[in-house]
DNA sequence: AAGGACGACAACCGCTTCAAG
DNA sequence: CCTTGAAGCGGTTGTCGTCCT
């Protein structure tokens, strides 16, 4: 038996808003909030629409403090660099962008951002990268959390160089066996992670004080919208939409412990480094231009990055090198 | 001027998730 | 546990405007 449809199509409106449809809906939602229920708010609301195409119209439209229009360089490079590392997941890349809908954010990808990537110039046309050898990427151990840690380090570590950093915080004992056990990675090693870019995509994180984070140290947390953090969680209860690093996680950890906190010789230095260099906006990987080849072939089959990394997230070879691509896309 | 191609984006569809009973 | 149904989500389609021939 199938399921009865949420409305009655027969008797619904269906395409564009009337701007008097909108002026109900907000009025309504306004006055009395969603309460709860979209299904029976369009017949509260006088609206023959189908309480779905309500909410979406809310939500992608009406809503208070919606962005429209062009899209800056630092959301192209969030958006880049949320795919590269969860795929298409528009409501969590969404939620990095404040006023942005996952629709919008879908639409430019599908329409833009995608064809931007595409036509990107080979990296023998870019400029080099100007950092000396102990900032950019570590040799690691070809193993899969090596590479993960890799690239989510030298995206994050990458994107956000407007990002004021002023604290660090060095790994532990503990932290250090499990990086040396499990990633390869020695205890001098260090991540540096910025708030804004690093947070619900992966929801495995500590928020540690002064816009510093690590990496899905003792406690996870999941993110508001704000990208503040709320609810506390550990280890195996970290809920579905961790995907990936949950289950990294769940089979790779045990419960509690902690890892992944930072790359380069020493927190300090590190991040005195990047301090000065910040400004630039350089911190880019240096792919091959095979790799970009490799990145624009996934973008355009229909077995993509996307699906690679919401069917086997982070894991697959391939997206491990359409992130490096996309991170060095700026 | 006509109309076809294309791009942008709003809206819809259908599947999944989750919570309540 | 199981069932049910609302909400959430991502993929796809529809529509409209603009550009090009």
């Amino acid at each position: 038996m199938g399921r009865a449809p949420c409305c009655d199509k027969e008797n619904v409106k269906r395409g564009p808003w009337s701007p008097e449809e909108d002026a109900k809906l907000r009025e309504y939602i306004e006055k009395n909030g969603t309460g709860g229920n979209w299904i029976a708010l369009p017949q509260k609301a006088g609206l023959k629409r189908c309480g779905k195409s309500c909410r979406l119209r809310w939500l992608n439209y009406l809503r208070p403090n919606i962005k429209h229009g062009e899209f800056t360089e630092e959301e192209d490079r969030i958006i880049c660099t949320l795919f590269a590392s969860i795929g298409s997941r528009w409501s969590i890349i969404a939620a990095q962008l404040p006023g942005r809908t996952d629709n919008d954010i879908k639409n430019y990808w599908n329409t833009k951002l995608k064809k931007k990537l595409m036509f990107r110039a080979p990296q023998s046309q870019r400029k080099p990268s100007p950092f000396p050898s102990s900032l950019q990427t570590p040799p690691l151990p070809s193993h899969s959390l090596s590479s993960l840690f890799k690239d989510l380090a030298s995206s994050y570590c990458y994107y956000s160089p407007s990002k004021s950093f002023t604290r660090f915080e060095t790994i532990s004992p503990v932290q250090s066996n499990i990086l040396s056990n499990n990633t390869g990675l020695t205890s001098s090693s260090s991540l540096l992670l910025s708030q804004e870019s690093l947070v619900s995509p992966v929801q495995c994180y500590r928020q540690m004080k002064d816009n510093f984070l690590s990496f899905g140290s003792e406690a996870s947390c999941s993110s508001n919208s704000d990208g503040s953090c709320s609810q506390i969680s550990y280890g195996r209860e970290i809920k579905q939409e961790d995907m990936g690093l949950q289950s990294y996680i769940s089979n790779g950890y045990e419960e509690n412990q902690k890892f992944m906190i930072s790359y380069g010789n020493n927190g300090v230095e590190t991040l005195n480094q990047w301090e000065g260099e910040k400004a630039n906006g350089y911190f880019e990987e240096t792919p091959l231009d095979d790799e970009l080849e490799a990145v624009k072939q996934l973008i355009s089959s229909s077995s993509g990055i996307a699906n690679n990394a919401c069917n086997n997230f982070l894991t697959e070879e391939n997206k491990t090198e359409a992130q490096k691509v996309m991170y060095s896309y700026y």
